[in-house]
RNA sequence: GGCGCGUUGGUGUAACUGGUUAACACGCCGCCCUCUCAAGGCGGAGAGCACGGGUUCGAGUCCCGUACGCGCUACCA
């Protein structure tokens, strides 16, 4: 029943950057909220790069989005004879013109400006046709321009922006073939737009300008011109351009996959990003939305008009990128129903070595809740096998962080005999668990005269090599018994 | 230069068709909790709504101008 159809046509640059991911997210959610289609098109229009590597980092970051297309990927490429096709029905109708002025001179870069400057008026605008017809059968060299009526304004009515003008004087007899007879982007995304038959076109603001242009093309063709919607930008810190060039990694959605980020947070951190659910009952101081809700509230009129900040610092290790994207993520940790991210956990075992399919089996609730425990304290997901290391290997092969052995074991020699003791009073408890062992460790520093603060800090770094985590005695069973014991006695010797 | 667009605390945003001391989140600071670090609870600093005029009993909200920022200005996409 819905006809609607909207696209995401990025250009394939070699990864899918925050701000064409951005895009392609508002495209998704607008198609699955109004139930039409979403359509994935690569314009790879003149770019002489090997097409597949470059193509295949925007399909993997959207496939880690989980921004899944209905149709497509489609290649601009092919589908140029079309776009030739659409450049000579102009021509034949008189809507468009050939323009035998040598590339060289149209190139070089003062007459240039003396054309945009004083508008001079091409003088092939008005070449008589027959004249046109056997200059080009004799062989000379053109470029098919779009001829842009004298009088009057292209207008159109953007969703985001409201009703946008332009005098026609404003618009450049634009071209639509080159001389090698290659269509030029303007002409193929109109072509291609209306071929796919997409009611919405919702992208950059950037395009702005080149949307009267494509307007104008539209009504050439007699086609039917879409309902716009332009984005608002996002901008780097200094409110300049977030460019690939300038901010490196940090803009490439990949990234954000390989620092531990779930998916879903960076997606809800992406659509609050020049957009708000506005007016949406309840909804409106709402920060954490999942992708349902974020569909079911989605509007294009929640769309902003004013440029977003992309907020990160660079050069510091803790804040390398947005600190709302950073506590989204560590929001979703903590939050997310274990079985959404027992699977994501997975694989970062995999990588780090650390995983026993035991974890699914005999030892599933022991694993779940040391996850559990864990997530507590995890930023990422890489934090897992990173500091989760201590828990899910046997022997001693996890770091022992200095500033804690210095902190918690070094500081009081007499702890290189209470831990061996301690240990032996482990060993002996029968039934090993949370209180069991708290009682134990706390009677053993009252028989001592030490603070049972003194026993507990050291026990940590002892069992995990680390001077923070999860409560003491929770990681005493998470760590269990026999390792446990076996750890006193080893972190004895560090002293 | 030309054309277009934008401007609410550091950042992301809110504020019904103009109506009390401009709200929320992140971040920051402090306190509480406490075996550490987080989390959590409580409290705080931080914008008078880019600036200047106007309209109005009353403007962040309407009008005009200025400044600043951004986009576009290819035989790139």
């Amino acid at each position: 029943m819905s006809d609607i159809r909207v696209r995401f046509a990025p250009s394939p640059t070699g990864y899918l950057h925050v701000g064409g991911a951005r895009t392609a997210l508002f495209n998704w959610l607008f198609a699955r909220k109004m139930g039409g289609k979403f359509i994935l098109r690569i314009e790879d229009t003149d770019l002489q790069r090997s097409s597949d590597e470059m193509v295949r980092g925007i399909l993997e970051g959207m496939e880690w989005l989980g921004l899944d297309y209905d149709e497509g990927p489609f290649y601009q490429t092919d589908y140029a004879d079309k776009h030739r096709a659409a450049a000579y029905q102009l021509l034949e109708s008189g809507q468009a013109y050939r323009d035998f002025t040598p590339k060289q001179e149209r190139n070089d870069a003062t007459i240039k400006q003396d054309i945009a400057k004083e508008k001079v008026v091409n003088p092939y605008r008005n070449l008589p046709q027959a004249e046109s017809d056997s200059r080009a059968e004799s062989g000379e060299s053109f470029v098919i321009r779009f001829k842009v009526p004298e009088d009057g304004k292209t207008q159109f009515d953007d969703a985001v922006f409201g009703l946008q003008e332009r005098d026609y004087k404003e618009t450049e007899d634009l071209v639509l073939l080159r001389s090698d007879g290659h269509p030029l982007y303007n002409l193929s995304v109109v072509v291609d737009d209306i071929e796919m038959g997409i009611s919405h076109v919702i992208r950059g603001q950037d395009h702005i300008n080149n949307t009267h242009k494509q307007v104008l093309i539209y009504q050439a063709l007699g086609a039917q011109v879409p309902k716009f919607a332009h984005l608002p930008l996002i901008l780097a810190p200094n409110k300049g351009k977030l460019s690939k060039r300038k901010h490196g990694e940090i803009v490439s959605v990949t990234t954000y996959r390989d620092a531990g980020f779930i998916p879903d947070a960076f997606v809800n951190f992406l659509a609050l990003l020049g957009w708000s659910p506005a007016g949406i009952e309840g909804a409106e101081d709402q920060e954490i939305f999942t992708r349902e809700q974020l569909i079911e509230a989605f509007t294009l009129e929640g769309i902003h008009k004013s440029n977003a900040v992309f907020n990160f610092t660079e050069g510091d290790a803790r804040n390398w990128t947005d600190q709302k994207a950073l506590w989204m993520n560590f929001e979703y940790i903590k939050t997310w129903p274990m079985e959404k991210l027992l699977p994501l956990i997975k694989p970062e075992l995999q990588k780090a070595g650390l995983w026993r399919d035991e974890y699914e089996g005999e030892q599933r609730a022991w694993y779940e809740h040391t996850i559990s425990l864990l997530r507590e304290r995890a930023r990422t997901l890489l934090d897992f096998a990173g500091h989760g290391r201590p828990y899910f290997v046997d022997d001693l092969s996890f770091e022992f962080e200095e500033a804690a052995v210095r902190k918690n074991l070094q500081k009081d020699p007499a702890l290189k005999e209470l831990l061996p003791q301690l240990a032996d009073r482990f060993a002996a408890v029968t039934e090993f668990n949370h209180d069991s062992a708290e009682v134990a460790l706390r009677a053993l520093a009252e028989e001592k005269t030490v603070k049972a603060g003194l026993l507990i800090n050291a026990t940590r770094t002892a069992l995990t090599g680390q001077s923070v985590g999860p409560s003491l005695f929770e990681v005493v069973v998470a760590v269990g018994q026999k390792r446990a014991v076996q750890r006193l006695k080893h972190a004895a010797e560090l002293i």
